[in-house]
DNA sequence: GAGCACTGC
């Protein structure tokens, strides 16, 4: 392993880190910078007064970068070596170096803000600016204030602008280690195609054509099904969505073509809503996908868009996740640390998230109790923070403990964090067999989806946990263990947060059909009071509360049953608003006028300036966002007695609305 | 009446 790059530099690694508690060390794909790093300070005797800790956004990171360490050093997995993901500890007292997801190391820092226990923490793979990378640096920039003396800080990454980095901490210096990759020639298409899948399909036959051995890396927004699988000793051609920029390496690929764009996840924060959306890739994107074709020799990569267009349009770095996303979890966990003088208005990020998404997620934890109306946690917001959950996910727990009904809820939330994961991949065959089973698996009594998940776990539970039960109902057996690995730790951490020995079994009676998710459902609705919809009066559209006014449905995979006129549920609290075809609500759940009242009173009453802190002058940005929020149309929201007299009710914000286009 | 990339506690 001497002979790896980053070896040759480090007399100057070792001085740099000895003079400055952070420091920025960019090192391209091969430098060996995860593995080396963490050795070379070893060596040096940086784990004596404590742990080099190496983050990783990813897992399989973390587990085959330790295993490669530990091997190196001769020694066993969780001796000096180990490393810790969700489920999985594997240290001990011996481990000096701990190799961790950056989510983990997070969790950590919640419990002991400090981090005591590490003399060492690299940040790896920051480029990737991962939302929970992003809190860490804002941590660590605090943390090093602290611990000057006793802490170092350093970040890798393979292609960041180590610049914008090292002058977010205060201009530390910044190391550049070469990489060992074979050069990579980058052709540039003269003009955009007109679509670009039948443009990389062309270029691929080309290169089948005119170019010599190796196999092909082709970067698409989705698994497009164009290619079928080749016969042996035959080139083969990889279509691929941008996993394996990082998360999956091929090996033998000599040529890349990169459509030059990317299906991303985006939150708006006016409206509530997640889209996918196809978008050109960025700079570092770019290069990371060029990369891909100089792994085992000198490679090609075929780039679907004029280099004038990469030039001027591309952007130099991914929009951050942190930009993208809810921050509603994130808010709350920033909250819980209690850091002094912590306005989140002010927080430092390296990239800040915009004040109408911060301010978004202080009205959302507002609204389930996390915060109160001058913007400070509450006790209920500390338990909170402690579960691994959406917060409308831990308020649903901690209401269902009170409601008697914490087995039931601890079912539904681990089966929400797992769902993706719940359905088989999609194929012809398979699609018409899922539709055959789903169809005997139970409907939650058209309640919802919420109870539907409840019911297919405890179908599960009753069989056992049998595998079979699993594959005959078409459910993923991965996707079912981890629901059950979830419900294990969120029952461990309920039972640690309530001090009490809690009722956690899953339930093995039947009882009498509707009436046995009643509190659950109270539960939900409670919990998901920031993700609350009304129906409107004459048909089955809704309109999420106490965001931009929007039309939405329900989606039609859901098992929400309507009622003998049609009509669906005059409430329901979803799960997630989703844009597709149209903008959708994912996971419903039908709740009852009386406890949707209390909600609407909340929001009518939502000050987001004073949520904010609101002791400093508002800025015009901080007005016109509590503008938005609608008070007209809330505060016409009566909490009516009866069902009569709230249909009246609705029908006069109806009207009041027709009135006012 | 839809159809969705990736990752994590």
């Amino acid at each position: 392993m001497g002979d790896l790059p980053i070896v040759r530099f480090e007399e100057k690694i070792v001085e740099t880190v000895k003079e400055n508690p952070v420091v920025v060390v960019i090192g391209e794909t091969g430098s060996g910078k995860s593995t080396q790093l963490p050795q070379i300070l070893y060596r040096r005797g940086y784990a004596k007064s404590g742990i080099i800790a190496v983050t990783q956004p990813r897992r399989v990171a973390a587990v085959s970068v330790s295993r490669r360490v530990a091997q190196e050093q001769n020694v066993r997995i969780g001796e000096e070596v180990g490393y810790a993901i969700r489920f999985e500890d594997r240290t001990s007292e011996k481990t000096r170096i701990k190799y961790l997801t950056d989510g983990v190391l997070l969790r950590e820092s919640l419990f002991n803000p400090e981090l005591n226990q590490y003399s060492v923490i690299i940040l790896d793979e920051a480029h990737e600016r991962s939302l929970n990378t992003d809190i860490l640096l804002g941590l660590m920039k605090r943390l090093i204030k602290w611990r000057h003396s006793n802490l170092k800080v350093l970040i890798t990454s393979a292609t960041l602008d180590g610049g914008k980095v090292s002058r977010f901490f205060s201009d530390c210096p910044v190391l550049t280690v070469p990489g060992e990759l074979f050069p990579v020639e980058i052709v540039h298409i003269s003009e955009l195609p007109k679509s670009y899948v039948e443009a990389s399909l062309k270029k691929a036959i080309d290169i089948h054509v005119r170019e010599p051995e190796g196999d092909i890396l082709i970067f698409l927004t989705g698994q497009v099904r164009v290619f079928s699988p080749p016969p042996p000793n035959c080139r083969r051609f990889i279509v691929s969505t941008n996993i394996a920029e990082t998360s999956l390496t091929v090996d033998g690929v000599v040529y890349v073509i990169d459509s030059g764009y990317v299906k991303q996840r985006q939150y708006n924060p006016s409206t509530g809503m997640y889209s996918l959306e196809v978008v050109q890739i960025s700079k570092v994107q770019a290069k990371q996908r060029a990369g891909r074709a100089g792994r085992t020799r000198p490679g090609k990569c075929y780039r679907l868009y004029p280099s004038t267009v990469y030039h001027d349009d591309f952007l130099d770095a991914t929009i951050p996740e942190i930009q993208r996303s809810s921050l509603a979890g994130t808010v709350l966990y920033l909250k819980s640390l209690d850091l002094a003088d912590m306005d989140i208005l002010k927080f430092d990020f390296l990239d800040s998230p915009s004040v109408e998404s911060l301010e978004d997620a202080l009205k959302q934890l507002y609204l389930v109790d996390a915060i109160d109306e001058n913007g400070s946690i509450t006790s209920l917001g500390r338990k909170m923070a402690e579960l691994p959950l959406e917060p409308s996910l831990s308020r649903t727990l901690l209401e269902a403990n009170e409601l008697d009904c914490l087995s039931q809820a601890l079912t539904v939330v681990s089966m929400l964090s797992a769902e993706t994961t719940l359905l088989p991949a999609p194929s012809k065959s398979s699609e018409k067999k899922r539709r055959h089973t789903l169809s005997n698996l139970p409907d939650g009594f058209g309640l919802g989806d919420h109870i539907q998940l409840l019911q297919i776990y405890e179908q599960w539970y009753q069989t056992d946990y049998n595998i079979d039960w699993c594959k005959e109902n078409n459910l993923q057996v991965r996707g079912m263990v981890f629901v059950r690995d979830v419900r294990k730790q969120l029952s461990q951490i309920m039972q640690k947060i309530t001090k009490g020995s809690l009722d956690v079994q899953t339930s093995n009676r039947r009882r009498g059909g509707q009436q046995e998710y009643k509190s659950l459902r109270k539960a939900l609705c409670i919990g998901y009071a920031n993700q609350l919809a009304e129906r409107m009066i004459r048909h089955n559209g809704y309109r999420p509360l106490g965001f931009k006014s929007e039309l939405v449905q329900v989606h039609p995979s859901s098992v929400l049953k309507s009622d003998e006129d049609g009509m669906l549920p005059n409430y329901v609290v979803y799960h997630e608003l989703i844009v597709t075809s149209r903008p959708f609500m994912r996971n419903v759940c039908a709740v009852e006028m009386r406890w949707v009242a209390p909600i609407l009173a909340k929001l009518d009453k939502l000050n987001v300036f004073k949520l904010s802190g609101g002791s400093s002058q508002p800025d015009n940005q901080i007005q016109e966002v509590t503008s938005t929020v609608e008070k007209k149309e809330i505060a016409a929201v009566q909490p009516p007695e009866d069902r009569a007299s709230m249909i009246q009710a609705a029908r006069e914000r109806f009207l009041a609305r027709k009135g006012q286009k």
